[in-house]
DNA sequence: CTACCTGCAAATTTTTTGCATCCGG
DNA sequence: CCGGATGCAAAAAATTTGCAGGTAG
């Protein structure tokens, strides 16, 4: 699903549960589905602030909402800003490097992660949402130069 | 590693790295250490607080000065608490299964998991910490009451 | 018209920090 | 004695909320 065709089914989504549409949060959609990889809130209302002014408020209302929803992902780096990420229902989403020595954050194409939890999830009895995590470790660079550790 | 030898070997790290001991620490410790779970800081400042009088900020310092040694691992749950668990270096931690419908958190014993991870990284050239990781989902009891979705 | 939505500002909540003082080794 | 450690209170940072209008359908 393209960038612009989750903003168009989340507005689908969010219309069929009794929602309105509205310019403010459809700028929101907008620039969660742009961004290149997870947003936080602030990261949303310093850009949206000064490009169309959108409030602080009507973002942490678009974004609790949306995650109501489950149309978008939340993830935590531990750092105190919750990021978000546009949920594609065709897909699994990828999970995240959180390099402890550069900090910064690497969407990880895991192959094998995935299935594991889901045959785990089985054999214990529990059901497992597919969803980003957040993994610590070294990135590949960080790891080249660290000392062999 | 039994939660009293863990308070030792952490009491033993930290003085090696030149911090001294002192009761209130300890005490920070002990209740970690003997905690049923992740704890976050404010049950601890609860629990202290009435106890024996440790304030608030001996608190968030222990705790970061464990974390900064990593001697506890810290847990987000998206709730905004950050939650902490002794680390014991002898072993690698459990995971976690947040229930998207009780938000009850239970430890989840998982077989494939932590091996597919290893795997994912070694092909990717990237190193990943062995940590708990939440993963959100139905616990048992949740997932037989539901709708079989 | 009737929800729902917006935006401001103020309140809440969690965590951090400055600083004077205390204490372990 | 000295380098941490403590605790108070105040600050900072992030998110939430009350409320008075606006607006889509």
């Amino acid at each position: 699903v393209s960038r612009e065709e989750w903003v168009a089914s989340v507005n689908e989504t969010l219309q069929r549960a009794g929602h309105l549409r509205s310019s403010p949060r459809e700028r929101v959609l907008r620039a969660l589905a742009h961004a290149d990889g997870p947003v936080s809130a602030q990261e949303l209302e310093d850009q949206l602030r000064s490009a169309n002014s959108v409030s602080r408020a009507t973002i942490y209302h678009a974004l609790e909402l949306l995650d109501r929803h489950e149309l978008v992902f939340r993830l935590d780096l531990g750092d105190g800003h919750a990021r978000y990420l546009p949920a594609d229902p065709t897909q699994t989403p990828p999970h995240f490097l959180l390099c402890q020595r550069c900090r910064s954050l690497f969407a990880l194409p895991t192959v094998e992660l995935d299935s594991a939890i889901q045959r785990d999830a089985l054999r214990l009895g529990v059901a497992i949402n597919p969803g980003p995590l957040v993994l610590h470790g070294l990135c590949a660079p960080c790891l080249a130069a660290s000392p062999g550790a």
